[in-house]
DNA sequence: TGAACATATGAACAACTGTTCATATATATA
DNA sequence: TATATATATGAACAGTTGTTCATATGTTCA
């Protein structure tokens, strides 16, 4: 078994709070294809902007999406590789 | 994109939350090598029982862990193959 | 049966989390 | 500058979660 810092553990916790919740993995299911803006996503979800932008910015500070601005618009992508293959492997294991 | 049934998502956010806590992914972490008894886990993570019963109920519920009587003492062990490599994936993630 | 040991479970409590509401900030344009 | 639009943010609140404590259940053995 291989040898990590006796935190990693709780750093894999902490990154996995992120996909435990509804919100933001839909949120990031969204972006798996592009990036999109605030009020896209707010649409997509049927959920109010605030929540929203509540909830990118939890996975902003992870590192999990990252934004640009254009105009007033902001719009949001994925930030990270690995989010995909973890939420695919997360799909994979519930359609079983 | 894949298609499926909108309910997935869902139930992919309850999947994540089984390791979205410290206690929970380290119990999971120590059955990666091979069964444990409640007791032993307890001393690995210098825990109370009562703490790591009610989280081993969790994980069980979810079917992520199974467990077997042996006398007086229970031992679990990892009842999904998927269990391995989700944490294995986040552990590589935060790792980076 | 009774004592000892291993595990499970319910209740209570503090801490944490997600949403809403109100409002602030940023940008574009008239 | 004033207005409209898009996004961000702080405070408050309800709901959820993890741990502890006390106790129950299950098993072995004397």
């Amino acid at each position: 078994m291989k040898k990590f810092n006796e935190n990693t553990l709780y750093d894999v916790a902490e990154l996995f709070k992120n996909f435990a919740d509804s919100t933001r993995i839909r949120i990031l299911y969204t972006l798996f294809n592009k990036e999109l803006s605030v009020s896209e996503i707010c649409e997509l979800l049927n959920m109010n902007q605030s929540a929203i932008s509540h909830q990118l910015r939890i996975l902003k500070n992870s590192k999990l999406v990252k934004n640009r601005r254009e105009g007033k618009t902001v719009y949001y992508s994925l930030d990270d590789d690995h989010v995909y293959n973890i939420i695919s492997q997360g799909i994979e294991h519930v359609e079983e």
